[in-house]
DNA sequence: TTATTATATAAGTCAAAGCTTATACTTTGG
DNA sequence: CCAAAGTATAAGCTTTGACTTATATAATAA
């Protein structure tokens, strides 16, 4: 964990291009505390199964997520070992977490099971 | 001043997408301490003026800038009355202040007098 | 006033980003 | 083994973003 020394100015910028979408903020907001799989998201988000995909692979790239594989499911959460967990964590700490955007993708959530 | 509470998602996203880019990054950690004008940036960051003022209206219409006229020039600064100056500001923090890129764009810096 | 300097804006180009549909891969259940 | 479910990847489309050149605007200097 190098969480307390401080980044190269390229580093921030991948961080932030990473988390400037905002599919991709919320995706990180909601990974903060929960698990999610890959059908869960595309319920909570009305997007196609591809298009989540494809932002979970960028968040994983960045070193964002963590994936965790459970039978036909696969499990992504916040990676808090990366480098950019202590600014990423700053950064989701300032969303409000009474956001409408957020209340609201919070309420489509179902166990993965009733999917 | 509403630095205090919480912001809602998208005006989070909307900061993110504006500093997201190296050079508008590098200009807010710039302008954090000094402000600068235009024609200081052209030669900072070895690009033509147009690309600068353009990056700097992106920011400008982030509200993340102060803009103040002098005689033919335009002095650039920090808004830190911004909505945002406080997840700016913690972002900023992050950049080590001795990152390479940050060091040769300061090298290049000259009074404005003297361009 | 006219020329010069500083800056903004407009229009066009090119690459990157986000989506779509189609398809491949992997695991589970019958 | 075979079908179905979950996920990843590939290819194509469309929009956006960062740049360029050309031009307009504004302030100063001569």
């Amino acid at each position: 964990m190098e969480t307390l020394s401080k980044r190269s100015a390229s580093d921030v910028t991948a961080l932030l291009k990473a988390v400037s979408d905002p599919t991709r903020l919320m995706m990180m907001k909601l990974v903060e505390t929960n698990p999610y799989c890959v059908c869960q998201f595309v319920e909570m988000f009305g997007m196609t199964q591809p298009a989540i995909s494809q932002h979970l692979r960028k968040l994983k790239q960045a070193g964002l997520l963590k994936e965790n594989r459970s039978g036909q499911w696969r499990f992504y959460s916040m990676n808090k070992e990366s480098i950019h967990a202590t600014l990423l964590l700053d950064i989701l700490s300032h969303i409000d977490d009474s956001d409408a955007q957020l209340q609201a993708l919070r309420a489509k959530e179902k166990p993965v099971d009733c999917i």
